[in-house]
DNA sequence: GTGATTGCAAAGCGTTTGCACCGTA
DNA sequence: TACGGTGCAAACGCTTTGCAATCAC
C-alpha cells in the first residue's frame, strides 16, 4: 500500500470515467485490488477478495470490469503453465515479465537486448517477427531468504 | 509429409510402448497427426482430424494420449493470447517458439543470446532466474507472399 | 429520468471422472 | 487370460449470456 499504487488506482478510475464508463462500487473494488497487488490474480481470486470487503459484488461484475480494464490497456494477462487467465497491472511501455515461482510476485523489465536475437531468427527462418513475448520465472529476493530457513518450506 | 515426420511418429510409438503403454488405434492416430503437423493443435482439433480417419475414436482418448505424450516430453504446449492449450511436437533440447500469426505454423530456435539479458535482470531485480520462456510471433515466408496479393487479406 | 450497470440464474464450453465393455500383450 | 485402454455419459469448473431490478449521472 504505497502512494504510487493509490495514484494508480485513481488514474484507472479517471480513465474509466473519461472513457464513458460509470464509476460503481464493484468497479472501484476490482480496480483497487488490482492496483494494490504485485501478484497476478484470476477473476475468482479478485472476486473472493472483493467479496470480503463488498459482499454484494457479483462474479460477473469482476469479469466485466476486467474486460474493460484489459481493453483500455491498464491490465494485462500473465500466462503460466497451468493458469493462463491471471491479470496484473500493465506497465507503461512494452515490458517483459519476471514471475516468482514461489510467491507469484511479478516484476517488469525492458528487453532491448532482444533485437540481435530477433534479427538472427528473422534471417534464419525467413519470418518477419512482429511481436515478442518473454517471461522469466525464478525466485524473488524475499523467497530466496525464506528458503534458507528450513522451517519455511514452499 | 516427409521422412523425418514418419520417423518421428515411429519414435513416439516406440517410446510409448517401451514406457509400458499399449499401442492402440486412437493412440496411433493422435501420434500420427501431431507428428505430421507444423501448427499447434488443440485436443478438439486433433479429435476432429482423427475422427475423420477413425470414426470410432472418442475425445477422451485424445485427452489421455496427449497427457501421456506431454508427460514423456514428446509434445509441448503452445501459449497464445486466446487459446493456451494447443500442442506441438517438442524439439530435442530447450528451444524457443516462433509462431506465424497468420497460418499458425511453429518454428523453433535456440536462444543462447538470452544469457546476458538474464544476467542483467538478475542483478537489477535480485531474483534468481530459473526458467525462461520466449515466444516470437510474426509472419512466415509463405504468408508474407500471400499478403502481397491484395486478394488475400488476413 | 434514463440508460448503463448490476446480480442472479441458466446456458455454454472445454475438460475430468466413473464405469462397464473391449482389445492388446 | 488379465488388465490397460476405450467410449459413453454425467459431473465439473470457468466463463458467457439473458433478464429484470438498480443505481450513477
Amino acid at each position: 500500500m504505497n502512494v504510487d499504487q493509490g495514484k494508480l488506482s485513481n488514474l484507472w478510475l479517471t480513465q474509466l470515467k473519461s472513457s464513458g464508463y460509470r464509476l460503481t462500487g464493484p468497479r472501484y473494488y476490482v480496480v483497487d485490488i488490482l492496483a494494490h497487488t504485485e501478484t497476478a490474480l484470476t477473476a475468482s481470486e479478485i472476486f473472493t477478495r472483493a467479496h470480503a470487503r463488498y459482499p454484494s459484488i457479483g462474479l460477473m461484475s469482476v469479469y466485466r470490469t476486467l474486460e474493460k480494464l484489459e481493453h483500455l490497456g491498464l491490465i494485462q494477462r500473465v500466462h503460466r503453465q497451468e493458469k493462463c487467465h491471471a491479470y496484473i497491472a500493465a506497465p507503461k511501455g512494452h515490458e517483459h515479465l519476471l514471475v516468482c515461482h514461489s510467491c507469484g510476485k511479478v516484476e517488469f523489465f525492458s528487453g532491448d537486448d532482444l533485437k540481435t536475437l530477433v534479427d538472427r531468427v528473422e534471417k534464419k527462418t525467413g519470418y518477419i517477427v512482429e511481436e515478442h513475448w518473454l517471461q522469466l520465472f525464478g525466485l524473488c529476493a524475499k523467497c530466496q531468504n525464506l528458503n534458507k530457513t528450513p522451517s519455511q518450506e514452499r
